[in-house]
DNA sequence: GGCATATTATGAAACCTTTCACTGCCTGGG
DNA sequence: CCCAGGCAGTGAAAGGTTTCATAATATGCC
């Protein structure tokens, strides 16, 4: 009653074969115009639907590609799809967005579906753990690109350098003379953060300031509210003049306390995030940030994911690093 | 060379018929033990992976409903998302969220592939536009499922009582004196933003205060900061005291131009916004605004879809509307 | 007018899974 | 010992599309 039209049906009332219908479909400049029209005319009053399974079993692959992030409540992340999305569509492909969020349970249910779809790629900003199934997904042949990740030769990856994302934050903490200053962020094991800490230490021995680290449980609004809490709790002399969070969502929760507790930033404590999504500059006080490419970084991460599909044989693998900026507000410098 | 392996492969491998491979797989108390270990140390061997298009043509239908939203960047909308994803994953589904951006042809592109695909179903927030493929969707026979906007009994919708919610925002305004309050919002053929915009000039009538209209492109961050620029450059006497914004995008825009221009909210300018998102609490002004149940909301959406999914026979469309609170912070109330 | 070539149209085969009617065998009851 | 019934496993058919070798027809050239 539903779709139940199928090509054979649209053949049989514009009388032609069921070839010169999916010729019409795919080819339409090699049907003579009149056959084109009877068998569009068919489609029309039929209301034929394409069965886009039928399609994929023939052509044995789909025409999507799946993109996995680990938190689709990050804008971080929502702009990165909207990246992806932006050079999806430009080579015909639809994106199937998937949301991990952390979880390597789901980010293994993705993988396993987007596999049995028979994406033409996926893109992925995998979970930290010691063995991925992304090294089998590889080795089965399906392209894949890491994102806002580093990766060695034997793939594509997105990134942006977090190493000189942290030293740019600590340095700037430094200029202005802070020299108790903390990291806020978590877990240490996602290599985004250890990265950005690993930055961070290295700009304060420079500048002979110490870092102390407080590991969160993710990157998230609440999580940064915790540690937020804790730090205006904590007596005057033994908080830090500073802190840097791995990620904009946590300096909001932390920021957010800070008012609460009735403390000034940058006065009582100076902060700064990571990403700079649109929020940051709408914050309380508008957040000095360390800004990455978020568009970029998808729009790039896609094209090398459609290069690899479309040219498998000739394509070469790259490692895309971007370099972040720093964006200064108030939440360290008074206006 | 990939996943060219197939059932026919695994049964050959396993001594099996392929009808025995596909009970292993798809009633596995049906087959004995010890055949059922041979089939599956076969999968193993061979690295079988589902052909999901294949399962899917036999089937008729797949196992994914459609999540079509006006915004991916709204985190409204990532909420709701959120929201819809638990329940269909109770459901074994799994959820494409595709983003029309409030544009009718990427809805149009998106509503025709969900279709091709042979969704078991689509939640949808619709662009406003006189007539919409979706009439024809839901003659076709697919189950659809209004979301953020109500609906006649011709199919489930769940929605958030709009009028309500301008009523409280307004209400609030002139219990603090306001009198001279702004609309910001739009478009206006937005049913949402309609509606809230009658809530508030009923409010206002009651109350004896005046509303005019500052019509907006879209809901967002980048509308509500020109808007905000105009508000904050107008001549204090002909400003108004008081905007209410039809989400809160816009309100946090506005609010960041106020800040740029030294303006103080509420001083100057109280500011209403509409959704509650998470970054509300954490602005610049903690923002005053009208909550809406986003998670519920998606839940509850997936819930009907699933059924009427599940049992088309028996089941009946409801509408579904949930009340919306104002949530008071210092953008209306100093602390 | 005849032949070569270009243009259109044809329909069988293949893609991979699931289902279902069926066979064979075993067990237990009479 | 026979038979009924239950359990395992079988394999052909169906689902809708695309492709490709082939056929039929039209066109152009000498």
């Amino acid at each position: 009653m539903t779709g139940e039209v199928s090509v054979v049906d649209v053949a049989r009332t514009a009388g032609v074969s069921l070839g010169t219908v999916s010729n019409v479909l795919n080819r339409p400049e090699r049907v003579a115009p009149a056959t084109r029209a009877r068998v569009l005319a068919a489609i029309e009053e039929l209301g034929f639907i394409r069965n886009e399974a039928a399609r994929q079993l023939r052509a044995g692959r789909s025409r999507s590609i799946g993109l996995v992030v680990l938190d689709i409540r990050n804008p971080f992340f929502t702009d990165l799809a909207a990246g992806v999305e932006v050079s999806a569509a430009g080579a015909g492909l639809s994106v199937v967005l998937c949301n991990s969020g952390d979880d390597v349970t789901r980010e293994d249910h993705y993988l396993s579906l987007l596999q049995e779809q028979r994406a033409s790629g996926i893109l992925i900003t995998p979970t930290a753990r010691p063995t991925s199934p992304i090294e089998e997904i590889r080795r089965r042949g399906m392209p894949l690109v890491l994102v806002d990740r580093s990766s060695d030769d034997r793939q594509c990856s997105v990134s942006v350098d977090d190493l000189i994302g942290g030293e740019l934050a600590i340095d700037h903490l430094i200029s202005l003379g802070h020299q108790r200053i903390s990291f806020v962020g978590g877990p240490i094991s996602t290599p985004q953060v250890a990265d950005r800490l690993a930055g961070a230490r290295r700009a304060a021995r420079r500048g002979g300031a110490r870092i102390t680290v407080v590991e969160t449980a993710g990157l998230t609004f609440g999580a940064g509210r915790l540690m937020g809490e804790r730090i205006a709790t904590s007596a005057a002399r033994r908080r830090p003049t500073a802190v840097f969070c791995a990620n904009d969502l946590l300096a909001l929760g932390v920021l957010q306390e800070m008012t609460r507790h009735h403390l000034a930033v940058p006065g009582d404590l100076a902060i700064v995030g990571y990403d700079d999504i649109d929020f940051a500059a709408a914050a309380a006080v508008p957040l000095t940030s360390v800004r990455q490419p978020r568009e970029d970084l998808g729009r790039t991460a896609a094209d090398l994911l459609i290069e690899e599909v479309v040219s498998a044989d000739t394509h070469r693998h790259r490692q895309v690093v971007f370099e972040p900026d720093l964006v200064v507000r108030e939440s360290t410098v008074p206006a």
